[in-house]
DNA sequence: CTGAAAGCGCTAACAG
DNA sequence: CTGTTAGCGCTTTCAG
């Protein structure tokens, strides 16, 4: 068991070659005669060598590792991002260095790491300081941000028409003969939370219905849950609930349902957004509005692979539709 | 804007001192004088300087990076230890280079693209092949299993007590009256799956039940779903359904009560495994086990950290316990 | 097509 | 304490 770690030169010097023989015949765009390529990869195969990816990091100047930022939301959201971009990702033989920020908090840490392990291009779900990327910027590492919104140039979108959509469900319920609804908001901070709530506001206006009233539900369970609670006395009034998350719509029909006996959508509808797995489970046919994340995923990492090859494209921001699942727990 | 990426010879000539002075005043060992220290911290905030993290592990031989491969599963698995495991690391600097593993697919590929990027260890929740696990040893580079066995020495793991919490729950469940039970088993492949039916097989014949009746329902909410319909003529002879995860539970659980009318745990009980998120949800209030998964990851990371340090430590097993999560669908 | 040699940016002896 | 020098393992001109 020799088992130190071999490098090119243990290769060429037992093929009898030289160490940038090596280096070409594992190159892509390496010249070699059919004899010494033979030679090599026999040498290399009987040591199990295998190129350092670091030393051809620094030599070469591309890591070949994406850089991705998650927010580690109510522990739904996250594995389809993974997946999506993982997945892509490796096809064109990329790595993902995986960083995770606080859901308050700022990812601007997470990008300095980042930077300094030289990752080709960053793609982030987290909310970022200008600062921040004016660093990626002026390092010249390509960002895309997804379901974020920055003013910088150089900076690409991917996003959801959270504000249209959410719209929608206003203009939706209206047509089914709502009228006084309850909003449930996500955190003050949340780009996309704000959108959701302005869109819908937007869509009650249009469809000549009131105001909703709002709370406040940190985009929890919890919060949901005891939002619901505190409207109980209330609640005869209100014809629909529209939250600005399946979790916390979750957590209002507990409420409802398991505490004040209440049935959906009989005595009240409920609306949730982005069709988390308990959104299908008999017990809640959660009605609600799917971005297609893993489409919008897919692209960020597209656009990135993209302005990897070309800094100079002009910055593309793209909006993906959402499509509204309609279930039990209300219809029109 | 000139926006090169500087390194420590730009902050060296800035400074008017040698690059071997900066690197000092970066590094943790490194000694200056303070008046050198400060020239130097000035320049380089000028400059935006942080050392380049693939030069330094080049040349220090070390990347600072962990490996992770996690698997794919009915995602819900891994939030929580991407959580565990970027959180420990990141606090002594490490970050994480991700692979996403398919569930019936082995994680070799990962590891070799792991291995070719030198990360200091791996954390491995997938199956590996024999293979595999030898380079890494071949290598010297630490892996550490979690919740996967591997005859291989040198290999750390880390498990919960998935064969004994299965045995209690057969004994728990016979002890409030239980007799005639059904298991809905994991993939074969899965060695946690097969510890559990094992576990609870055990367990039922020390109790003096009968052998469980036994499907497959492959992990997922479908499968669980499925088994419960197709049992639903005989299922007036069971007394408890007992599931090797909460997705096929819950799966059964909206076939038992939305298809079939049943009521829980009065005409059947539940167990699951694993204490996901919709565990606790009011519908099912499941009963289920938990697995101390995150203490898991933490000691995982504990021990590849350790490993890194002093690579001849012996081997490690650690088994974690497991704690029983008492709900309504199942009470003893 | 092939080998020699100069970096990539940093760390780590080794002398002063 | 500080500067000089030699690598880390690879890619890439540049001559042969």
């Amino acid at each position: 068991m020799t088992s130190r770690r071999h490098t090119s030169y243990d290769v060429a010097k037992l093929a009898g070659v030289s160490q940038s023989a090596v280096s070409r015949v594992f190159s892509p765009s390496g010249s070699a005669s059919p004899e010494m390529r033979d030679k090599i990869l026999r040498a290399a195969k009987k040591l199990n060598y295998k190129p350092n990816a670091i030393a051809q990091s620094l030599s070469y100047g591309r890591t070949r590792i994406i850089g991705m930022i998650i927010t580690h939301f109510s522990n739904q959201i996250y594995p389809v991002p993974l997946n999506a971009v993982t997945g892509n990702l490796m096809e064109s033989g990329e790595s993902v260095l995986l960083q995770i920020a606080e859901p308050g908090a700022l990812g601007d840490d997470a990008v300095q790491r980042l930077l300094r392990y030289r990752v080709d291009a960053i793609v982030c779900t987290s909310d970022l300081s200008k600062q921040a990327i004016a660093h990626c910027i002026a390092e010249k590492v390509p960002i895309v941000l997804v379901n974020r919104k920055s003013s910088s140039p150089h900076v690409d979108h991917v996003v959801s028409d959270n504000f249209e959509s959410s719209q929608r469900v206003a203009l939706g319920l209206a047509s089914s003969g709502v009228v006084k609804t309850l909003f449930l908001k996500g955190p003050e901070s949340n780009w996309v939370a704000q959108l959701r709530y302005k869109g819908y506001q937007k869509g009650c206006r249009e469809a000549g219905m009131p105001r909703p009233l709002t709370a406040d539900g940190q985009f929890t369970y919890e919060g949901g849950y005891e939002t619901a609670m505190k409207y109980s006395d209330r609640i005869g009034e209100i014809d629909a609930i529209v939250s600005a998350n399946d979790t916390m719509a979750i957590g209002a029909i507990d409420a409802l349902v398991y505490e004040m006996g209440l049935s959906i959508p009989g005595d009240v509808r409920i609306v949730g957004h982005n069709d988390s797995p308990e959104a299908r489970l008999k017990p809640y046919q959660l009605t609600t509005i799917r971005q297609p994340m893993d489409a919008m995923l897919k692209k960020a990492t597209e656009l990135a692979l993209q302005r990897i090859e070309n800094p100079d494209l002009p910055s593309t921001d793209i909006i993906m539709a959402s499509e509204l699942v309609l279930r039990k727990s209300a219809v029109w």
